[in-house]
DNA sequence: ACTCGTTTTTGTAACGTTTCAATCAGGCTC
DNA sequence: GAGCCTGATTGAAACGTTACAAAAACGAGT
């Protein structure tokens, strides 16, 4: 493969000025530029990365770091960070983790080996101590996104989570629903304690009650979702309306309620967090609280980038996105509502 | 950040002993490996990978260039590949075209910059020249996932698309439908080729005959999916099923259904190729071709391995995956097949 | 004790770039 | 025509590793 001395030798130049047409093209002359330029093409002379990252001391490498590469939010969000990477000049090496944290430190460790410029992290799970010193070890600027991890200064890119649960659990009452359920996930996650924050907050505001047996934690995956949901639906007083707080959440309930042979929203009303590519193919034709992944990845891309152009600096920024709501077919009035108008209070 | 020098240095040895314990441990003596690695824990010493891509001439990354990593089925194929590659301690660089072939082809630059040690590439559209040369240039073994290209004599990976096309077609002619509409990619392209092959197929073994007018071209996208569906829908005489041959086309043909307010299987029909994560928790219940991905993936590496390990050698071999099919509740008896058999021959 | 194989260890030259100080070639000014 | 300035060009020293040949250490066999 050609090097950049073989470039030289046929353009007749030292090496230095074919660096120098390769980086700072203005340094050169054009004539000599053109000869270079003319060469590199005759000999499809393409630079070695791993050289020039050894003696400039940056590699172009952004990583990023993902729970679950399957789940649509992740995969947007990565097309977003490479199409804006791209623009600037960077290469993104995407990482899955799988949702599991070891694997998730093995990948920090690779991506230092790689001596990547930046990161980009979605953290699974908790904060471990040792992954924030695997973080330090990088040496680099870190973006969070979608869950924030506090006290470790990093900048970071999260939606309004409280507002969004706030939305749906409001956009729910607003049909009618008094009993609603909640599919959320851990409370020891950020995000998580602030959707709950939210959909307590809402139904504070209707002045309905809050029931700690509507709520169920089932980890933000799909297969406990449906479970939690078979649970509420086993209730003596079921709800009458479901907000689970992702999207794989939202696919496990909408199994569960497709099992039992329940009609959306006639029998119960749905509404999730995240939107989906296919939710207006389907039925239920599923509401959601769409969340601005593009945007998102866009601004996470363009922190690290500040960050490394030294134009931001300080302690970490937050920036907060607002969710937007997106009605369709899954919420509607609840079934009871049209009857018990004129109903008793108590029958048993 | 520390270096093999610092790491030599400290446990007292020459960098030649570092890099020995690194790479063929067993040259070196325990006691010694032990300083030397207890002196790299201590410096929390990481090898630099452009340095050693420099030096060694291998990288130790695989490219991996799918169309459209937001497309369930390559966010699987990178998955299975990952995991596969990280087993045998490579890193896999995802590089998504969006479908654009300009994209590709910046992206196959870049990976040669990199000096990828390999390649595995889900071709987006057609051969190109351009990107033939372009593959070419890279110098290093590339493995074709999804669809072929023939004549360039490289590894691949591929469904049995005619077998796949045959039993989608077959199974809703085993339901009683006799009009079947098809909604196809290019037949440009093999892939769609062998699977409308697949389908007449079915039609001759089952005497029924071929209509063009009841297959598409729906360019494997979406949206046009959809539009292609209204227009079957709109035909005097409409399908009563449809075959979809990738899963953003049955998104597609299924939103047109739904638009319509049909209901499936009632009024129409429909399987997919790909399955869905969610395919049972939504109606229609999607049927579906499942294509092995995870194990496409998997021998998609296992491939790379043996060239890269010279275990294989010699003109490409072409794996051949089988289908699975997955049926679920979208496929049905047709409307009219009940009444039809009461019915006059014309009823206009 | 001495020579020979083995096994460990080491010095040092690459690998392909960029950087930086140094040289060079013109063109101005006086 | 000498002196200076400016901008283009270049030589050579890094950058952090690995590979290879050479040196050292170690036993074993005489």
């Amino acid at each position: 493969m050609a090097t950049i001395r073989d470039v030289a030798r046929l353009a007749d130049v030292s090496v230095a000025t074919v660096s120098n047409v390769l980086n700072s093209a203005d340094r050169v002359s054009p004539e000599l530029a053109a000869r270079v330029r003319a060469a590199m093409e005759k000999l499809s002379f393409t630079p070695h990365a791993g050289a020039r990252s050894l003696r400039k001391r940056s590699s172009g490498l952004i990583g990023l770091v993902v729970g679950d590469i399957t789940n649509p939010f992740f995969s947007d969000l990565f097309e977003a960070v490479e199409d804006a990477a791209a623009a600037c000049g960077y290469l993104v090496l995407l990482c899955n983790s799988n949702e599991r944290s070891e694997r998730e430190e093995a990948h920090l460790r690779m991506l230092r080996t790689q001596r990547i410029d930046g990161l980009i992290l979605a953290p699974t799970g908790a904060v471990s101590m040792n992954r924030a010193s695997l973080l330090a070890q990088l040496e680099v600027p870190v973006v969070l996104v979608d869950r924030a991890m506090e006290g470790l200064g990093y900048d970071a890119v999260v939606l309004d989570n409280r507002r969004a649960g706030f939305e749906a659990t409001q956009q729910l009452i607003a049909c009618g629903h008094r009993r609603i359920g909640l599919v959320n996930g851990p409370d020891v996650l950020r995000t998580a304690a602030e959707r709950l924050a939210g959909y307590r907050e809402a139904l504070l505001a209707a002045g309905l009650s809050f029931d700690p047996a509507l709520v169920r934690d089932a980890g933000f995956r799909q297969q406990p979702a449906e479970q939690a949901m078979a649970e509420l639906l086993a209730l003596p007083e079921p709800p009458t309306a479901i907000f689970a707080t992702n999207n794989l959440m939202t696919i496990g309930v909408a199994k569960a309620v497709a099992d039992r042979g329940l009609a959306c929203p006639q029998d119960i009303s749905l509404i999730g967090i995240d939107d989906l590519p296919w939710a207006a193919a389907v039925s239920p034709q599923l509401s959601a609280i769409a969340q601005p992944v593009r945007a998102m990845g866009e601004a996470a891309l363009a922190l690290l980038i500040r960050r490394l152009a030294g134009t931001l600096s300080g302690p970490g920024t937050t920036i907060v996105m607002e969710p937007r709501l997106v009605i369709r077919r899954s919420c509607g009035a609840p079934a009871q509502e049209l009857s018990a108008a004129g109903k008793p209070a108590h029958v048993d």
